[in-house]
DNA sequence: ATTATATTTAAGTAATTGCTTAAATAGTTA
DNA sequence: TAACTATTTAAGCAATTACTTAAATATAAT
């Protein structure tokens, strides 16, 4: 029962008693915000979204060619961002489209303003 | 070698080729914002970086007491923060400070808008 | 020096992640 | 119906994550 909390006497209480109470109010906006984030962090989802911003659709083998991926592990990242409500599908035939969704759209949309394309010139050495 | 690429006769060659050129252009971006994402994308730190916007400083005691959490658990998570350039440490005594860094201010900082704080009124059904 | 406080580091562990390969679904075409 | 294409699902596994407890650092106070 040591580490659990500090012993320090100084300890501002009022301070941290107002911060526990504002994680508490906006618990939801946290989980929400964290989860949609936990998606988008990943290398290659971060890609996918950003590749459908783009598209505006993509199939699954669109994608897998593009990110030269096999196809399950494709479909299995479009599935969480799927059920993260951030992806919808489309079906045309055999075919499913997967294109952004409205939902978190305010979230991921001014995340992609960070990528920026360089054009670097590649010198060999 | 089934799995690994698509099949289908009809796929844009162009499309996925231009799609592939614009990865590859932005691959620093991707890697620099997925990393930053995947800190963010964690509950316990979401609220840190919240935190710190809020009160500008904390120790690490602080956050322990407000995230109700044992100290090397609070101690490992700043650690990652920091690795990833999101925080910075100041020190004073033997109290060690933690704040926002500029660095990739510009994509965390946006991120608090989406947190709503609620009061909301529990109903007691 | 000794003791206390604040923090980090290390070792261990259960849970999660992201892939792989193989099998299952589902719609299309012959 | 049978064969084919697009996609999903499942099982297995190595790597990573987030915690725990115990030990190590480092500064401060006695």
């Amino acid at each position: 029962m040591n580490n659990i909390t500090c012993i320090r006497p100084y300890a501002d209480q009022v301070l941290i008693g107002e911060c526990k109470k504002k994680l508490q109010k906006a618990e939801t906006s946290f989980n929400r915000l964290s989860q949609v984030l936990s998606l988008a962090g990943n290398d290659v989802r971060m890609k996918m979204l950003y590749l459908l911003e783009e598209e505006n659709e993509l199939c699954v083998c669109d994608l897998a060619d593009i990110l030269e991926m096999t196809i399950p592990a494709v479909s299995q990242h479009l599935r969480k961002l799927k059920d993260g409500n951030i992806l919808q599908t489309r079906r045309s035939g055999q075919t499913i489209f997967y294109s952004l969704k409205e939902e978190h759209l305010e979230i991921i949309k001014p995340l992609f303003e960070h990528i920026t394309i360089v054009n670097r010139k590649k010198q060999k050495a």
